[in-house]
This record gives structure tokens, C-alpha cells and sequence, in this order.
DNA sequence: GCCAACGTTGGC
DNA sequence: GCCAACGTTGGC
């Protein structure tokens, strides 16, 4: 099993979204070549998955989701009404992935990006590297169980 | 709203 | 296949 962090705008799919779905939903609009390829070569079912919010006051891990799926076409590349139609991406070869997500857990609190750089065990931690803008990115097994500390400690 | 970082596109 | 221009992400 792999441990991941996904990306999301809390204005546009939050965690509350998902919990309030009660079952999977799919975790859509992924138009990056490398998330792409997490989706199709490492994603597997029952693989976890930290939820961040970005863009969002304060940004941070914000709770636990499992995956469900395996990665499959996102049907939104093909829907020409689709924000995330993708006109290049032969039907008979998707370019695109998604996967299905279902809500684990909310923590008490968020875990803003500014402590997760300060803590130590997680400085090599994808999401705090400078520059790093991937949606999807693995966590180490060591990282994960410091995260979850943390989600644990009140303020 | 600014802007640094970096992925993607397209001219050559 | 190089690389400049452009677009997007996302923290601040």
C-alpha cells in the first residue's frame, strides 16, 4: 500500500465535498503528465491519501481519504463543455486519468504547510519543497505517521 | 494581486 | 531537438 498528498481549491472540491458524497466520488481534472502517470503505474486501490487544501486560508492537510480505484479515463476530456476538455486526447487513447477517492477522516484541525515545513521528518517531504507544483505526489510510510502526529496535537 | 517556479507548446 | 514564450499553480 502507498501513501499519497492530493491537491485541492476548498472553493472548488473541498474535503467536506467528499465527505458529504458518503461514498467515492472521483478526483477529477488532473492535466499533468507525472499525475498522469502516478494514476496509471502506482495508484492502487486501498492506497491512503492526505487531502490539502490549497489556495485556501491556511493551507494544509486537512484529513484522510482512501483510494478506491485504479485510474481510468477521466470523462471530462472528452466533454467539449468541459472546463477540463481536453480536444487532443484520442478516445481510443485517453490521455487523462482519474481515480476514485472515498472520506476516511477529518482532522480536528488543519496542518498548515508552515508547520509541516518546521517539523522535523519532514523536510524532504514533497509538498514543502520549493517550486513543487504537483496536484499528486507520494508520501513516505515515515512521513505519514508524523503527519497523523501532528493532526493529533491540539493547539 | 503579485510573482516565482516550472510544465507545455510551437517555431525553427 | 532546442529553447523562448506562454500558461498555470499556488504561496504569500
Amino acid at each position: 500500500m502507498k501513501y499519497w498528498l492530493m491537491k485541492s481549491e476548498p472553493d472548488v472540491y473541498g474535503i467536506d465535498h467528499l465527505k458529504a458524497k458518503g461514498k467515492p466520488d472521483i478526483w477529477e481534472g488532473c492535466r499533468n503528465y507525472t499525475v498522469r502517470n502516478f494514476m496509471r503505474d502506482q495508484m492502487q486501490p486501498g492506497d491512503k491519501a492526505l487531502f490539502y487544501h490549497s489556495n485556501a486560508k491556511p493551507s494544509g492537510v486537512v484529513g484522510i481519504m482512501r483510494i478506491t480505484s485504479e485510474g481510468y479515463p477521466d470523462p471530462h476530456q472528452f466533454d467539449p463543455k468541459s472546463k477540463y476538455y481536453d480536444a487532443k486526447s484520442p478516445q481510443d487513447n485517453p490521455r487523462w486519468l482519474a481515480v476514485d477517492v472515498e472520506h476516511v477522516e477529518t482532522f480536528n484541525r488543519v496542518i498548515p504547510l508552515s508547520e509541516l515545513k518546521e517539523t522535523p521528518g519532514l523536510q524532504d517531504m514533497a509538498v514543502v519543497q520549493r517550486g513543487q507544483r504537483l496536484s499528486v505526489m507520494p508520501v513516505t510510510e515515515a512521513e505519514w505517521e508524523i503527519v497523523l502526529e501532528l493532526a493529533k496535537k491540539s493547539l
